[in-house]
DNA sequence: CTGAAAGCGCTAACAA
DNA sequence: TTGTTAGCGCTTTCAG
């Protein structure tokens, strides 16, 4: 690839003129600016962006950092934040941690390093505050996705998801469920422990009382975990009428039940979904769930993450709580 | 950040000795390397990926530059490219084109300016071939999937998409259907014209006669496109009786016009789709689709890569085709 | 308005 | 076995 000095060479001037001209930074005398430009055309000039962060300590990246790619919603945000990205002049470097910590780290440190300008993380699990690397992290460009880290002063963009568990258990109160089952992931996250506790505000508020009988903590947030907690609901001799699933990905699982038993939705039983599948409209009468609005949450964080790489440094930490909204389709009954 | 040279100045020695512990390359004293190591460790550093990148001509990065993440096959290629990449060393940077070629341009050039060492690239179509930049771009560690760019000498990684089209076609006719419709995309890729070819070799082979009148081109790869495709092909007074549709996002489509139309599967049509949709199992009897290996396939694109990145240079340009397999749920007929 | 020079952090000849 | 030196490509004072 050709250099600056290639070009400052062949025009018999230095290299420092030539890049003022190319970055239109400092003074340059429109006549030779046009040459130089010309010249960098002619010879293909493209920046070296290695050269250029090494000098200016800025990569123009950021880094997406997330447990994994099989949920709807991360590629929605992932597709969001690249295109975010592009517009702004950054590119955007993409890493699954499989809830590995080890992993997280070791990405979330590109920060440091300098490979990357801001990332945005959506942490794993944490099985004990020791784990906590963030606060050594120096670097502090980090927006974190529906996960409340306490303490870490880092910016937080997340949906409702406490109104997430109140609109979803109005619902199926409304439509006239009374006995609810849930089947819930491991509540390692804020994010799990919020729908929950909305759900509660929800029943308590419509004079339902949950029944933890019927209330399932899957091994896991897969669908053959959802799969199996399913199953074990509904094969018990009292069955809820309405069901609640607090992760999307469980809800392929109980799908796969409901399916299995012959079951249907929402003949046999309601059901409202913690964020849609993949397809969901397509799935029996269509998936009703609590959706957050993915587009408005990465515009969130992106302009975050672009305050702290482009704006005054010492910005006070920002936490962001969007709406979420429910969407009707036909697993539950229509009033 | 620490750097090398803090160690060094600490220990009174010179960087590139520090360079040499902490790579291991060349000699250095256990002793000393130990030290060195210790107070790395206690500096908290890590190298400057710029800096060394700048230097040793290397970024250890891949990028993946495809058109659109709304497919779950291009979702399925990066997950897993990126634990490939991860699992040697390599970080990835991913950025979609929209089939814009300009932008594709943009982000294949990193390749030259050195921000990635490798590529794996989906084209968009191309208008013409004047459009064709790829010739241009000196660093030749580009794979490409799924589509042969005529006369570029790139890797090419491929599933049988003729193959595909002959499973797909024979699964209908043994099944007994005759009248076979097809929902086309336009035939703007090679996929689509290998896919289409197919087809037609598996109708001959069973002695069906494709009707011009039940082949349904889509305007674009949309579910909108594939829908109005259906709608059309479906509010004929003469049907087929068979539909193979030759994009999974245009199945989508399709699907919800047949939800409208109150056709169900298989009783009203039987339905073949080229790649599954996602949560295709749910979808009313589940969705039978020829499919891709995608693990095999991501991991033959990396090694490609790999090879071109670190092997030998002058290895001659490869083109891998991978075979595809029908998988039969319910939208057709059993036997 | 332009140039000389220093240096970002690192590696790699070469010398000692 | 270690150090010296040069330089990757670029930006940025500082002088002129």
């Amino acid at each position: 690839m050709a250099t600056i000095n290639d070009i400052a060479e062949k025009l018999h001037i230095s290299n420092a003129t030539v890049s003022r001209a190319l970055r239109s930074s400092g003074y340059v005398k429109a006549e030779l600016k046009e040459k130089i430009f010309r010249t960098a055309e002619e010879l293909g000039y493209a920046p070296n962006p290695l050269a250029v962060g090494l000098r200016t300590r800025r990569s123009h990246g950021i880094s997406i950092v997330l447990p994994s790619m099989n949920n709807p919603v991360s590629v929605e945000l992932l597709e969001n934040l690249e295109k975010l990205a592009d517009r702004n002049g950054y590119h955007v470097m993409i890493s699954t941690t499989d809830g590995n910590i080890e992993t997280e780290r070791k990405y979330v440190q590109l920060l440091d390093a300098g490979l990357v300008d801001g990332t945005v993380l959506v942490p794993g699990p944490r099985r004990s505050p020791e784990e906590e690397y963030l606060q050594h992290i120096r670097k502090r460009n980090i927006a974190l996705f529906n996960r409340d880290l306490a303490g870490l002063s880092l910016d937080v963009v997340k949906s409702d998801a406490v109104q997430a568990g109140r609109l979803a258990m109005e619902h199926l109160a409304c439509r006239g469920y009374r006995r609810i089952g849930m089947i819930l992931p491991p509540l390692e996250t804020s994010l799990a422990q919020e729908r929950l506790e909305g759900c509660q505000e929800g029943a308590d508020a419509a004079g339902i009382r949950l029944e933890e009988k019927w209330m399932l903590r899957a091994r896991g947030t897969t669908p053959a975990a959802g799969k199996a907690a399913a199953d074990e609901l509904l094969s018990r001799q009292s069955r809820p009428d309405g069901l609640l699933v607090l992760d999307n990905i469980l809800t392929v699982g109980v799908l796969q039940a409901l399916r299995e038993k012959n079951l249907s939705l929402p003949e046999d039983l309601g059901l409202v979904s913690f964020d849609d599948i993949v397809n969901g409209e397509l799935v029996g009468a269509g998936i009703t769930y609590v959706g957050q609005p993915m587009p408005q949450i990465a515009e969130a964080l992106f302009s975050l993450l672009l305050l702290r790489m482009e704006g005054q440094p010492g910005m006070a930490r920002q936490s962001i709580c969007l709406p979420v909204r429910l969407i009707e389709r036909g697993s539950t009954r229509r009033l």
